[in-house]
DNA sequence: TTTATTATCATTGTTGACAATATATCAATA
DNA sequence: TATTGATATATTGTCAACAATGATAATAAA
């Protein structure tokens, strides 16, 4: 298992086995790049006709973007795309806040030496790409992914990993999507993943914990100050 | 709204409203019950024979158990009733634990004044019942859920409520009837529970937090000496 | 006897038709 | 005119048959 160096996109994985994952997927993207937009009603016969299935596997995989909570479903009336609002954002980041300090507490006790190295290699990489680069809004999102994303694999909970990147991450996403890009708060932000990454690579739990928290509670001000002004 | 004085017991709710749904919480509960044994072969049109429906909800209802982890499925191989093992609980109590003790920090903040009253008056209901009760071990592990519940409520963070409850303590109950009820560390729990909600009154966020955290690591400890001694 | 290959079977994935429910439309009444 | 009630329509929930896939068993070759 070479884990260390691997240039990972999460789990972008198309697993063609069934019909069912396959649209589940298709559906998430369209949501996710907002072709699908936010609040639009969703009939079950006109979305299998779309995209070209029957309504059995369609109907699955709506059932598993509702425990994603990317649509909501109302029994015998019908489900909508999710619609993003702050309260619901702001639980979002809460528990992604809480989550994601325990993930970068274990990590700091049970990172292995290579993925550290591997680590800030990585941050290298950004740091070189911030000036470069035009699109760098997208990039430095999926970047920042990119890190978050390994920390939560050196957590080596199985759990944290899944509903962070299972479920809050797309939500986040979806929510930069629509919000245009945060504004380039880039060299912050890498600055404070390097301090984190510093930590871990001291074994400093504690303090660790507590950056990636102050971290994201900071990330969370921003998007809500963009949101705020954005509805009004 | 009289949410203060409510005798909740988390969310039984037999929403009668569809055939999968139904489906859904007699399944989960025959799983916690440990009538469907773990590890299980589950198929479909058995278990849809059982239950006295055709496959099509059947397998809605195995979808939905799939996502709160009560049943592993495998794309065109079939699934089982999830084995707990000691890592798969060691994930889930330290998710537990980090999203509790955020709950309890929030409850700290957020809590109305007469909930804390409420929640101090179970506690004494609580004292009262050790004693006395000979079906101990039972009624308190209910009890002892009733509390964390209420303080997941009071956090007013829907995802944190929701993965709390829908989720991980589902697989908690159903350990903690394998493992033949936890003995009768009553007494400490509940000296426990009074010091968070102790801190909780005095809107104490950090110490709320804290406590919450070392109480749940604390029970994990119990948890986990019991499955190794008894996989042994 | 053991291994590889093929054929059979059991089980899941998919489909289209049917039943039940909710929403929308329109008429009748206050 | 507003509001209630009944009817019609659209949409979801359920079912049973069909197709595709994976596992098993039996057979043939080494």
């Amino acid at each position: 298992m070479s884990k260390a160096a691997a240039p990972i996109i999460p789990n972008e994985s198309f697993d063609s086995t069934t019909l069912a994952s396959r649209t589940f997927d298709s559906i998430k993207a369209d949501i996710i790049a907002g072709e699908l937009v936010q609040g639009t009603k969703i009939v079950e016969s006109d979305l299998a006709l779309k995209y070209g299935i029957s309504r059995g596997p369609l109907r699955e995989a709506i059932h598993r973007l509702e425990q994603i909570k990317l649509i909501i479903r109302i029994p015998h009336a019908g489900s909508r795309v999710v619609t993003l609002d702050v309260k619901m954002m702001q639980d979002i980041y809460i528990a992604r806040e809480s989550l994601e300090g325990m993930a970068a507490r274990l990590a700091a006790r049970l990172m292995p030496e290579d993925e550290i190295e591997a680590l800030s290699a990585l941050l290298d990489q950004h740091e070189a790409a911030i000036g470069e680069t035009e699109d760098k809004a997208y990039l430095q999102s999926e970047g920042d992914i990119d890190f978050h994303y390994r920390i939560a694999v050196a957590s080596q909970n199985q759990w944290i990993l899944e509903n962070l990147h299972g479920e809050l991450y797309q939500l986040i996403r979806m929510c930069r999507r629509q919000s245009g890009q945060i504004p380039t708060r880039a060299q912050t932000a890498l600055d404070q993943h390097r301090q984190i990454a510093a930590a871990i690579a001291q074994r400093d739990e504690e303090l660790a914990e507590i950056l990636m928290r102050r971290h994201i509670s900071g990330a969370w001000k921003i998007v809500k100050q963009i949101l705020e002004d954005q509805h009004d």
